[in-house]
DNA sequence: GCCTATCTTTGAATCGATCCAAATTGGCGG
DNA sequence: CCGCCAATTTGGATCGATTCAAAGATAGGC
């Protein structure tokens, strides 16, 4: 009963092969962080002895403490972490970003639970030397979150008038002017809007009331695009309805529907993501409508999917890996001042756009 | 000159504000993790101490060391951090991963690079409680690797003989063999196979020597199954081209040139991948052949973009999510004896596939 | 044989928290 | 006024490494 030697689960420390190997704790560590300037004799016999007792390596647990760095950058959201993969422009985002880490020799660290409390001490507890913020959805709530934690991060896709933080976006505004440029150039003068969360937990027709009042200001943005737009060859504007979704499916289509339900359809969709775009492309296929021909569709972001799709979807298209590698530099070099970058967007003209009926 | 303490950029510790607000510094940590023990006088001070010198909590590096616990999984594969945001495999078996890790509270971390000596340190430096190893290449070394830090792990895909490791993943033989019995029953007689890698870096027509030294054990053995299946209707099977490619467009596309110069070209492709099968269902339409009519193809996987290929791709589906969330219950629940699991696979007939022409 | 220069090794200090046994405080009944 | 119990607070020990000034060893020159 005496050895039984396997039952002992403790780990093996350190300084455990150090005392195995008659060498200081010093020593044992050089061993490893800096084998050279070690005497051979010695180093191999601390090997032995780390070999012998199942030694694997330096914790970096303890490394971390010592070093300070984590070498790892957290990308947070507000969304269940299945989100990183399963959406399109998240996805797009994340290549950008990895491409960056790889580069540098960062670790990424998801960072993400839909659940709000879990988020919090996700958010607490994460191992990473700033946070990279991703605003699509309770964006507020993950930048106060952020910034407590007194690292280095930057948000995304925010528009925030808050100068404090460090934001990288496009030119929602500029963006979205060129979509209804697009469209109008065309002829079209009956339009909907499939408009991005204007805050959160709420679908339905948006009144000026609620843009006015919006927590998101990319959204209220891409909408001031539009409709100055519009208004400039004499849309009345206040009967284009804006319908507000999550910028799912289940919400879109409810949006399509009501749009539709009107006596007077629009000839012509502004859909703030592709993700919406998509979804409106199928409906009013399975709805009968061509498309084209019976209503054009622009959408935002130009995700992969947008160049594949049936049509092909008409779209502004935001440098969204470039977006991502920004960020990855901006949190590694967050030296001097906060780093606000606009990007410039395109407009990139495929198959669901085209004039109106006569 | 004296007093410019904007300049001190020392990070504030527990202890300091310990200090700042006259408490201990056992007190001061109860604040933050069991509040409801200190007494609300005291607890206000200390965190008016906190707020006052910018102190973003308690630090989980710091915490971590005395823990023991990290909370979060590695997944680790041999190639570029964007592989897990590219491939559709990885994605799908990602957000099986997520969704284990999102119900359990455990965060992921992408441990990876396609660079050796990068991917050992990230390895051995990776802050997680264990590992999910992607197979796919370097699956060898990998598994090394993991193994000498001494965690948990678990292989995915890997059908190693080794019975020491932890691995998860699908019948091989039967599921090759059910693609092959979909052909022969249709009647086919002329094959080829694109294979995945049997060893790394190579690509090219594989000879039976080549099968036999196999590094990956499920390539060799979803050979097995075709083979096997194919020499029970008669097929001459060592007329059967084997073109061994690195499951990328490229080496892909090289495969079919070199099986379609062939005099007595297959009528059907079995392709262990979708990504494989999907190419070639582009080359081949690129290529003026119809599928099914003059080829047949059947893939291996059943992403989800098998679904929605033109024309729609016969598939072997593997249980790809499931996999990825009995991963994480292995590595979270790293108990008793080395778990082991093999998944069932099912076949997906589509339209890719049909009888050869009369 | 002594002194200096070079190469190795040592061991205390540090990183930033949590835990816990022991000390202190405060209230209350006798 | 004392003893006792419960509620708080204290401060030392611990987690597992790295760092660095200083001590020790070795070799070579004179």
């Amino acid at each position: 009963m005496a050895s039984l030697t396997a039952g002992n689960r403790r780990p093996v420390r350190l300084a455990d092969i150090a005392k195995a190997a008659g060498v200081s704790h010093g020593t044992a560590s050089n061993v490893f962080s800096r084998p050279e300037i070690v005497r051979e004799e010695v180093r191999e016999r601390v090997r032995a002895a780390a070999e012998a007792m199942g030694y694997g390596g330096p914790d970096p647990k303890g490394r971390l403490l010592r070093a300070g760095k984590v070498n790892a950058i957290g990308v947070a959201t507000a969304e269940p972490l299945s989100y990183f993969f399963d959406d399109p422009f998240a996805r797009v985002m994340m290549a950008g970003i990895s491409q960056a880490c790889d580069a540098t020799g960062a670790g990424i660290s998801l960072v993400s639970a839909a659940n709000n409390e879990q988020l919090a001490w996700n958010i607490q507890s994460a191992l990473v030397d700033g946070f990279i913020v991703f605003c699509i959805e309770g964006g507020s709530r993950l930048v106060e979150l952020a910034r407590e934690r007194k690292l280095p991060f930057v948000a995304l896709d925010l528009d925030s008038e808050d100068g404090s933080v460090a934001a990288i976006g496009v030119d929602n505004i500029a963006g979205a002017g060129m979509a209804a440029r697009h469209l109008t150039d065309l002829g079209h003068r009956r339009f909907a809007v499939l408009a991005l969360p204007f805050a959160d937990d709420r679908t339905g027709i948006v009144s000026a009331e609620q843009v006015r009042a919006a927590t998101y200001a990319g959204t209220r943005n891409r909408l001031t695009g539009y409709l100055r737009e519009l208004s400039r060859v004499g849309v009345d504007i206040s009967k284009v309805p804006v319908y507000e979704t999550a910028n799912d499916v289940a919400s879109t289509k409810a949006g399509l529907e009501t749009i539709f339900a009107s006596d007077a359809p629009p000839t012509a969709i502004l859909a703030m993501s592709d993700r919406m775009a998509l979804v409106a492309l199928e409906w009013l296929s399975a709805r009968g409508l061509n498309v084209p021909d019976d209503v054009s569709v622009v959408g935002f972001d130009d995700v992969p999917e947008a160049a594949v799709s049936k049509p092909p979807l008409t779209t502004i298209a935001q440098p969204i890996a470039e977006i991502g590698r920004l960020a990855v530099r901006a949190i590694l070099e967050s030296d001097g001042p906060v780093s606000r970058h606009q990007l410039p967007v395109e407009l990139i003209v495929r198959g669901s756009s085209g004039p109106p009926r006569a």
